[in-house]
DNA sequence: ATGGGTGCAAACGATTTGCAACACG
DNA sequence: CGTGTTGCAAATCGTTTGCACCCAT
C-alpha cells in the first residue's frame, strides 16, 4: 500500500512546518512551477511560470527558494555545463541522466542503477552519499553507431 | 612491464603532434603546472603558478590551454560548486573524490570502484560514459559519528 | 602567406547581496 | 512582536570574447 506522490508531499510539508520553517507563497510557488514543469529547468523558465500566476515574482526570490528548497531535498540542482544551473523537482523515486557529449541526447535512468555504488562508498569509506541527481556524460547509442570510437570532440 | 607515467605521457604528447596539434609553450607549462600543483586547482592558482616563470602569462591563454587540454583528455574539468570550476591533472589512473557537504573534507577513491556502473551503463543502455572526474557529495565518516543522522545541511 | 595561438582589455551574464518594507508564526 | 523573507537594483566575479600582433608551418 504504497501513498500517492501527493500525499507524500503532504507529508512532507506538514513536517517542515512542524519543524518550524516558512513556507511561504513564494516557496510553494516555485516548488509547484518545478512539478509541473518537470525536468530540468533554468532558474529563468522557472521565474517565467511562476510570473504566469504572480507578476511580482523576482528572479532573486527564486534563486533563494531554490536553494531553500534544496536544503530540504525538495529539488536537486545539476551543472550541465550549459553556463545554466539547472533544478529539478525530486519526488519519490530518484532518476539519473545520460548525456551525450556529441547531439546532447538525455536518457534517464533509474536509481537503482547507482544503488550498488553507493552500497560500496558505504562500505568502504563509511561515507554516506547523498546523490540527488547525477549527469553522466558520453557517448549515446546512436553515436557511437554513426561514428568509431575513439573521437569524443 | 609497465611504461613509466613520463614515458607514457612522452607518447601521448608526440602522438598529438603527429596528429598535428600545436604543442605551444604555454599549453606545455599549463600542463606542467597542473601535473606539478596535483590535486584540483582553480584556473586562477595555475595562473600563478606558470606566472613564477613566464611572467607574461595571460589569464585567458591559461582558461584556453584548460580547454584544449580537456579535448585531450590530459586534464580533468570538476565544478565543485564553489563558484570556480577546478581542474586536475589526468594521469594514467582515474580516480575520483568524496566531499563532506559539512566538513569539506575530501577522500579520494580509485577508478575501480565506478568501473562496475560503468560496465552496467554500457551494457544496460549501450551508452560509453567517459567519466574523467566524478565528485560525489555526502557525510563522512567523522561527520556521521558526531551527529545523528537525517540533518545534510 | 595562412591558419591558428597569444596578450590585452573590455564585455558578459548568471547568480548574489544590501537594504527597507513586509509577512509569517 | 521579532526574526526571516521579499522585492528591487546594483554589485560581483569567474569566464569568455574581439582584435591586433606574432609564431610555426
Amino acid at each position: 500500500m504504497k501513498k500517492s506522490a501527493t500525499t507524500q508531499q503532504e507529508a512532507h510539508l506538514a513536517a517542515l512546518r512542524a519543524r518550524g520553517e516558512r513556507l511561504t507563497p513564494q516557496r510553494l510557488m516555485v516548488l509547484d512551477a518545478v512539478r509541473e514543469l518537470a525536468g530540468h529547468q533554468t532558474a529563468e523558465a522557472i521565474h517565467e511560470h511562476v510570473r504566469a500566476r504572480y507578476p511580482y515574482a523576482n528572479l532573486a526570490t527564486i534563486y533563494r527558494a531554490l536553494a531553500w528548497l534544496k536544503e530540504q531535498v525538495l529539488v536537486s540542482e545539476t551543472d550541465l555545463g550549459g553556463g545554466q544551473i539547472e533544478y529539478e523537482y525530486l519526488g519519490e523515486s530518484r532518476h539519473h541522466h545520460l548525456v551525450c557529449l556529441r547531439c546532447g541526447h538525455q536518457q534517464a535512468f533509474g536509481d537503482e542503477v547507482v544503488a550498488p555504488l553507493l552500497t560500496t562508498l558505504r562500505e568502504r569509506f563509511d561515507f554516506e552519499p547523498r546523490i540527488d541527481h547525477l549527469a553522466i556524460f558520453g557517448t549515446c547509442r546512436h553515436c557511437r553507431a554513426a561514428a568509431p570510437a575513439g573521437a569524443t570532440g
